[in-house]
DNA sequence: TCTAGTCGTTGACTTAGATCAAGCCCCGGC
DNA sequence: GCCGGGGCTTGATCTAAGTCAACGACTAGA
């Protein structure tokens, strides 16, 4: 396994592997159960682990956009990511964001059809898609758990349509928050409280809201007792039930 | 290869083969090069077919629901089924249409996700999950072709996410056409002019907006001149430029 | 042919959330 | 410690789309 890193490169995508960096063995990954590496024994691990090299973007770094050649496909390994769509005009909608052991640039064109941008530091595994294609035939238990990772990204795609679509700013937000919440505990990372390295006008973006819509309705929530903002950009989940409750618009 | 139908049943997933069933054997199939068997050679078909059956829906009827167990995925053949997600107060999100040629049921949970319901009279290939499963290993190429529709469905359900998100009801509208239109022109459908069977209800749950708002932005766009109202609930889409800058919010 | 029911259209009015416009707070650099 | 600037919050106002209500156009069945 290789390394690279893009103090000197615009993006992820594009930097040059740095053979003889140190690193870190796949099998002590931080990751290794949660994504697409969990299906193999050690053994096929190593060899999988040949095609992979491990990189770091810095907060607001892009790492790919949209129409670019997708030549590549990530494991975020630390930090947060965003993914977007824009339209001609600059409107834009976060499609998702990710975390410790999501996969990435999942597509089935030969151009990426999102931008995919750093929100914190971050670091991922890169593979290229050429040769990560090569290996599945040999590893179908991988093509396996990527059908399993896009069937559960699928579902939490029509999720977020019913959210987009038929939800109120508050119930928004409150869906944003749990599922953010729980998403992180099965990472290994806090739940509650919650770290949003976000900004407000991102999560609107995510939400179909705006920035102010945002703010009001935290502080709307704030308010009621049902979240408590803390300093660091994090916020406590303190009444669970009554979130879950706004969530479903009970 | 089995034959059965729903006259009988309430819904499709519940319904028992009819073993006796004279039916046109899979390689005569309709959708044979755009579906999850495009890529099996007839010898291969014929013994994939052996675990799949036939069978119709009437309009109105539902396939399966949220929440039952998902032990059938299909493949349609003929009609138009919707896909959809309910709020317990009854807020609805469709989630999708499909056509002949779609793959229904896709999921990674043991129960189904959502909702599936045919619009029209409708015939679809059903399989069980667990024989497919089964069957996946002798036919890896069977298995790339579902992640290569569950890819295709991800960015799908992406740009629904933006026009969701950030589109105007005008901009809805016309991406919806145009959507629907090319993508039953790849199905060997009429694109242009365009059959929409289902209802303006459908319509407005499926881009998040209400009947009403609907039907204004038709004779929005009717009188401007860029589509055509006909009977037989059909759509002519007389300036497919000009929606296609509509949609994009140029 | 009449009738009942469903779906679509149109109009009048309301409203959730957007937009516009200040301030405020917090953090980093000097 | 003192700016300076971005992000966050709050207030005032506006508007796209929702709601409520009526009516028209098909369709299916008596």
């Amino acid at each position: 396994m290789s390394t690279f890193d893009v103090k000197s490169v615009r993006r992820l995508a594009d930097a040059q592997p740095r053979p003889g960096g140190a690193e870190r063995p796949c099998s002590a990954c931080s990751v290794r159960n949660l994504t697409v590496c969990a299906p193999l024994n050690p053994m096929e691990l190593s060899e999988f682990s040949s095609i992979s090299t491990k990189g770091q973007v810095e907060a607001g770094q892009p790492i790919f956009d949209e129409g670019e050649p997708a030549d590549h496909v990530f494991n975020v390994t630390e930090g947060l990511i965003k993914v977007y769509k824009l339209l001609p005009d600059g409107r834009r909608q976060v499609t998702g964001f990710l975390i410790a052991g999501d996969f990435l640039g999942l597509a089935n064109e030969d151009t990426y059809a999102y931008c995919a941008e750093a929100v914190t530091n971050a670091k991922l595994c890169r593979f290229s898609r050429k040769k990560l294609e090569g290996m599945l035939e040999r590893f179908p238990q991988v093509e396996r758990q990527l059908l399993s990772v896009a069937s559960h990204e699928l579902a939490a795609a029509q999720e977020q349509m019913l959210l987009l679509g038929r939800k109120t700013a508050k119930e928004k937000i409150a869906s944003f928050l749990l599922k953010l919440s729980t998403r992180c505990e099965t990472r290994g990372l806090p739940g509650n409280p919650l770290h949003l390295p976000m900004s407000r006008n991102d999560i609107g973006d995510y939400l179909g809201l705006t920035t102010e819509t945002v703010s009001r309705t935290f502080t709307q929530l704030k308010t009621a007792g049902t979240i408590r903002l803390l300093s660091g950009s994090r916020v406590e989940l303190a009444d669970r039930d009554a979130l879950e409750e706004i969530a479903e618009g009970l």
